[in-house]
DNA sequence: CGTTCAGTTGACCATGATCAAGAGTGGTGG
DNA sequence: CCACCACTCTTGATCATGGTCAACTGAACG
């Protein structure tokens, strides 16, 4: 069974064996251990290394200066953290260990060296930084316009199928760490409100939450529920429709995807 | 007076007056012109070309079935769109004209050019979409934790000091198009109440807000009734003190950023 | 076996939504 | 030039979603 990030990255690009012992050897470097509710990175800090989570959850949060946490995102196995530290100076958010986290300390040069001689590998590096955007609008949108239920429903959906393209969910269900005070953070909600909503998913038969596993009976159906659709998460699968449209209708088009340098 | 594009990417890297002369090129490309209220982008498009607003404003936004319209982010002048056509094969966002907009469309090949020849353009590219990137996040913030009076004074704060940096203020007002439904449908809010609150802003002396046009008296205020920090914006003058205090005590370390190739 | 932390429940409250109507403004065509 | 239309802004009355506060339960772990 390939490693988590090979898995992601082949959601997008096929990878050559040369390109999958790369990712290896790159899984294989330094690893940092964090244990639940530290920090792997705290805001203002100018981290030197991406680090490539391995094993656990994380979070990526902002507070203010009174205290509020948003989180911003999830981050699970296979998730490269802050690709963007070869340009911006300074990360703007914290990251935070939901579980004991294990990742891997991927140096610049390193990283560096793997992206000239790869091409693959460094297209499908962009990809999941643009995808992770991607889910940043879904965020703004899950927030700024669905219900307490919908929003919870929504991030169900998501962590599930995202978990399940790197293998670990089981079908139909997916370990699930934070707490409801997590989930309030991440939906803009509070805990006790976020209680009564899973109370209400219970309720409805929508999902089994407990014991830190989260299980999904009907996924089509809490998707309905949470307004979710899955196109923003550009997987592979979920666009395999659209593709097939696309070819059939642009008969010449689309050459190979040109990358561009950086 | 430079362009506006020249302007934002200088708010991050140095460029060569040959740097400048190929984005004055770019700038100079086929000129689209977008009539208010219609798209220049829409959602599941597989757009061959990047946009780069010249005049005018956009914004990006997704709506869901029953009509719920989410802004993501506001588009000003010297703002590139879509860049992450080269990678994901169809947008997941719509792109609409808030007033008369000038685009310049720049081919693929022509910005991959462009890209290989000009190093400090690739990565003053990459910033952009890497601050784009923090501004989501910060929507996030924005939507899940503030108060309805914080979000509106915090939107008001950004826009000024974005379109500060491309030139499009005199200091202390600057065009403001959006309607108070565009801003109802980026800070989550309804219209109604995005009128009660800029209602307070005016009664309190921290906003004028009159004719398309916004007038911010005393910035230090409105940006501490918004928990505004600029730090997000990644912008050149509110990096200074940081900047400094790195190099200060990191004496032997930060050498010119190596380019990542994609 | 006590302490801690997550989850749960209830009573009450407030922010912001909804609905509906009217006022101002600008653009268009007769 | 004026009448009309469309759009944005404004205001009031009422309502509901979700917040706040506080107490209690239960499981996990030393």
């Amino acid at each position: 069974m390939p490693n988590p990030l090979t898995r992601r990255l082949e959601e997008y690009t096929p990878l050559s064996n040369a390109d999958r012992a790369e990712l290896a050897q790159l899984t294989a470097q330094a690893t940092r251990i964090v244990e639940p509710r530290h920090d792997l990175i705290r805001e203002g800090d100018t981290p030197s290394v991406v680090y490539l989570i391995l094993k656990g959850w994380a979070c990526r949060y902002r507070t203010l200066k009174d205290g509020r946490r948003q989180i911003i995102d999830f981050a699970i196995p296979g998730d490269l953290c802050d690709l963007n530290i070869f340009i911006l100076d300074h990360v703007d958010h914290s990251i935070g260990a939901l579980t004991k986290l294990a990742v891997a300390q991927i140096e610049r040069d390193e990283l560096h060296r793997i992206a000239t001689s790869s091409p693959n590998i460094t297209t499908a590096l962009w990809w999941q930084e643009l995808v992770s955007k991607s889910i940043h609008r879904e965020w703004i949108v899950n927030v700024g316009q669905r219900s307490a239920l919908e929003r919870v429903a929504h991030l169900f959906c998501e962590i599930f199928l995202r978990l399940e393209t790197v293998g670990l969910s089981d079908g139909f269900s997916c370990d699930f760490p934070p707490t409801q005070q997590d989930i309030a953070d991440a939906t803009g909600l509070t805990a006790v409100h976020v209680n009564r909503t899973v109370q209400e998913l219970r309720r409805s038969g929508l999902v089994v939450l407990e014991g830190r596993r989260l299980t999904i009976p009907d996924l089509a159906a809490l998707q309905a529920a949470g307004m979710f659709n899955p196109a923003y998460l550009h997987h592979k699968r979920s666009d395999k429709h659209t593709d097939a449209m696309r070819r059939a209708s642009a008969p010449g088009a689309p050459a190979p995807i040109q990358p561009i340098a950086i």
